[in-house]
DNA sequence: GTTTGCGTTGGAGTTCACTCCAGGTCCTAC
DNA sequence: GTAGGACCTGGAGTGAACTCCAACGCAAAC
């Protein structure tokens, strides 16, 4: 279900990636295009997550189709490749926005963003340190349980 | 619960560091009789929460002095330390009843309590590989970013 | 061409795990 | 004996991150 790939794709959204098509139908296996439904199917966010994350700024440049339909494309994908390993690390979402903010911004951003990246990676550590030594705790303690089962 | 093993627990609390004084105030240095403003300090949940779990039922045989205020034990102290380490490494607090529920049942749960905590060491291992992965692809984030910095 | 299903919106609701509050009692120190 | 702090209770409130809903339009498939 790689979406639509069928002669149009109603309209275009051309978007990005936008294939050098010739005639009418454009995305049909162009880069990009996708729906809300496989976008969601393809990044692992809900698409009820890919709508608030809309809203929240966290996802930029949406096209639409000329029925209000979301398209998502390539580089959206990307983008939420980032997005999910932030979350997915445990990142804040008031941090994600601030984050796709800088994103926006241009290139002189660049070195915020390496900042705002490491802090979180430094968080990352920390926790992923943390969880060696609960894990720790955790295998003693079924050890134990194990020497004195019945 | 050994809490109020003394004469009065009242002048109590006096928390341990306090000397191993001789005469009256017992549980000076005896183990146990904790304030939960002390457990809370000691065990790294709020009282709230101490509160709270003693609602749902983690926390068990909480002594009371005459008057009604919480006196923990060293053996709440040790439990809490389990408690930290399953909610610390993700256990929700449902399981963490159902884990309290067994431990509360006797020997013949060690199995299922068993089961419970390797299930459970399971989805942690398996966190901790997301999370490395995750981790590595942040870096390379962050690598990238470098390459391109004005 | 109609049914089935995917997508739209704004806003309300949910879940989790606390956290806070009011209005009170109690305790320690000065 | 009184001020200030610690603690009590039941219940309400919070914040984060979704998730669901109704009422609708559009799409895909037969």
């Amino acid at each position: 279900m790689n979406s639509n790939a069928n002669p149009q794709v109603r309209g275009g959204c051309a978007r990005r990636g936008g294939a050098r098509v010739s005639s009418v139908s454009v995305d049909t296996t162009a880069p990009g295009a996708y729906t809300i439904g496989e976008c969601a199917r393809r990044s692992g966010f809900s698409m009820d997550t890919l709508r608030y994350y809309e809203r929240l700024g966290l996802i930029d440049d949406v096209a639409r189709t000329p029925t209000g339909q979301r398209r998502f494309s390539d580089e959206h994908l990307e983008w939420l490749g980032v997005l999910k390993c932030l979350r997915d690390t445990g990142m804040p979402v008031e941090q994600m926005c601030r984050f796709a903010d800088l994103a926006r911004s241009g290139d002189h951003t660049i070195g915020e963003r390496i900042a705002l990246l490491e802090d979180h990676r430094v968080a990352v550590d920390e926790r992923m340190a943390d969880l060696v030594a609960k894990r720790d705790y955790l295998l003693g303690k079924i050890d134990y349980y194990r020497s004195v089962l019945p």
